[in-house]
DNA sequence: ACCTGTCAAGTCTGG
DNA sequence: CCAGACTTGACAGGT
């Protein structure tokens, strides 16, 4: 099986590049002259697309093709206060050019939208803002001309005192998008509602691919073993161009079982190649570590001592199973 | 240069 | 019904 790694969104080596820079609310209201303040929002956005592209030089430096976007490139996005401010038209350019870079290099990329995207929520204002955030990383992905095989990842949403209910509402909710934003979407199991078996049941009723998290599972399962959906969880991304992907972790603490370490722990990773192994012969796998890159470094650092592991290049390896 | 507190969002819990 | 916890990186304000 051959794996790739990637991380999220911003470096640990590469100084002054986050793509997240923003502005408070308070901030953007404090400001007398209103245009203004567009003009700062929208030079900071830029500021956040040019990194990108910096980041994603780094990631070829260093073998990683794959790499999820920063959900936070546009500052104030959605926000009353800046209704009128056309990002997209005004960063074409910038949007372009991180595409090309992507495109270029064949890197896979996505979006994981924030978690207050809740698409079964019983309020229509949290609906339609959920709607609406999904349909500006589409924008996104569209002003980068990259098409749906990169995603935007998430989340069932909340239980409302009916778990059940909840997943049809989610449902029904899926089935009223555009297909456009259906076809950019993939469900991943959270770490206190909807399990791996709940959320692959979704992904598998709307057609959309599942992404396993490996450490939402250890937060939220039903004594349930992942041996028994590895091979559904594979199919759901059949039809896809790129492999299946999913999330890995460890837990900060036994006291904060819910965070992110700074590193992955070799364990954990092990176990995750195992059970992936059975079932595919591709697999790429998005790191979710407090030190992001570092941590992807030192995971393939600290595999490459393993028996079963042959390491490619800086971010990839062949995991074989006696 | 560094440190601490605040900010955004939605859900859930506890009072 | 309301306040607070949860989470995260960056802002904001203090020293």
């Amino acid at each position: 099986m051959l794996v790739r790694f990637g991380f999220v969104a911003m470096s640990m080596q590469v100084k002054n590049a986050s793509p997240s820079k923003t502005m408070t609310a308070s901030a953007f209201e404090k400001i007398a002259d209103r245009e203004a303040a567009l003009r700062k929002l929208v030079r900071l956005a830029q500021e956040n697309l040019q990194n990108t592209k910096r980041l994603l030089y780094h990631c070829i430096g260093h073998d990683i093709r794959f790499y999820r976007f920063s959900s936070r490139l546009l500052p104030l996005a959605g926000h009353d206060y800046i209704e009128g401010l056309d990002y997209f038209s005004l960063l074409k350019d910038d949007f372009y050019q991180v595409g090309e870079v992507v495109r270029k290099h064949q890197i896979r990329t996505g979006f994981h939208p924030d978690h207050f995207t809740v698409l079964n929520s019983p309020r229509c204002d949290v609906v339609a803002s959920s709607i609406a955030s999904l349909d500006r990383h589409v924008k996104m992905l569209e002003a980068m001309e990259l098409d749906q095989s990169h995603k935007c990842n998430i989340h069932i949403g909340g239980s409302y005192n009916n778990k059940e209910k909840a997943g049809r509402n989610f449902i029904n909710q899926f089935s009223l998008l555009d297909r456009r934003l259906q076809s950019y979407l993939c469900l991943e199991n959270d770490d206190k509602t909807f399990t791996v078996a709940e959320t692959l049941a979704i992904a598998e009723e709307v057609g959309a691919p599942f992404v396993l998290d490996i450490h939402h599972h250890r937060c939220n399962h039903e004594g349930d073993l992942l041996t028994d959906y590895w091979p559904r969880i594979v199919t759901t991304w059949k039809d896809e161009p790129f492999p299946p992907k999913v999330h890995l972790s460890s837990p900060r603490s036994e006291s904060q079982m819910r965070a992110h370490a700074d590193y992955v722990h070799l364990d954990d990773a092990v176990e995750l190649l195992r059970g992936a192994a059975e079932v595919t012969d591709r697999l790429d796998v998005m790191i979710e570590a407090k030190r992001k890159d570092e941590a992807l470094f030192r995971l393939i650092k600290e595999l490459a001592s393993h028996p079963a592991v042959t390491v490619m290049d800086q971010a990839s390896i062949r995991w074989k199973e006696s």
